[in-house]
DNA sequence: GTGGAAATGAAAATCATTTTCATTTGTGAT
DNA sequence: ATCACAAATGAAAATGATTTTCATTTCCAC
């Protein structure tokens, strides 16, 4: 097995939230690191086994990763322009965690999105 | 557009809750319907589009569909074996409504899934 | 029947991810 | 410093789901 290369996991902090494989290694080429894409997937995965990361997928199927902890935040989204707001989801953590409970699952995650049409469109 | 193959429907049905694009065409095949893989792939499509089916992702990416309840819901789902709860979501009806009108957005929906592990697994 | 629009499917293209494998790097023993 | 061996790396090929292309067929309306 291989270990994670650190400087993976810097790239995925400075990302800031979510990054998918393909955009951790995009950033880093564009940084002028030199790393090659299979070490970016080998990396993130051993992460991943280490629960150092969290993985989830896009509605595309790709796989997206961030840090465990991460305080995580919810977008809303304008589905003309796409311009996005950040917003909190304190009902929406505690709505999972509830309905987690109730049918007995554990280690939760969850994902919400809110879209719609903003004030300028 | 194209509109959905019924027999792609009533194939789905017959799974009996979830299944993929390639499992419905499988299935297909093994029960001797001629049918292209693409058709099969453009009908799960309009039926989603339609509301008729639910999408989700399977932990290795592949799309799965199943049919829904015409209740607005949303999943509950195990990260292991993918198992699937549908569960009320009153709580995120009205954050998302609230924190809509809050940045002035119209016309809102939203998304949102729990996931997490299983009792069983 | 005739013409055009919609549906179909085989094959090629796409794209994320994984595997293979040869090479490089790091490390510890001598 | 040298040798030996394990781990890490990455280029290229393989994989597998999904999408696109495009030529053909099916359906309707007239």
């Amino acid at each position: 097995m291989s270990r994670s290369n650190p400087r993976v996991l810097s790239t995925l902090e400075r990302a800031g939230g979510f990054a998918s494989a393909q955009e951790v290694y995009r950033l880093m080429q564009r940084e002028g690191e030199s790393i090659g894409l299979t070490t970016v997937y080998r990396s993130l995965q051993s992460l991943v086994n280490d629960k150092i990361v969290d993985v989830l997928r896009r509605d595309d199927g790709e796989a997206i990763y961030r840090l465990c902890g991460d305080a995580h935040h919810h977008h809303l989204v304008c589905k003309n322009c796409g311009d996005t707001v950040e917003i909190e989801g304190g009902a929406i953590e505690k709505w999972a965690r509830v309905m987690a409970e109730e049918h007995g699952f554990r280690e939760v995650g969850h994902t919400a999105e809110i879209f719609g049409l903003c004030s300028k469109c």
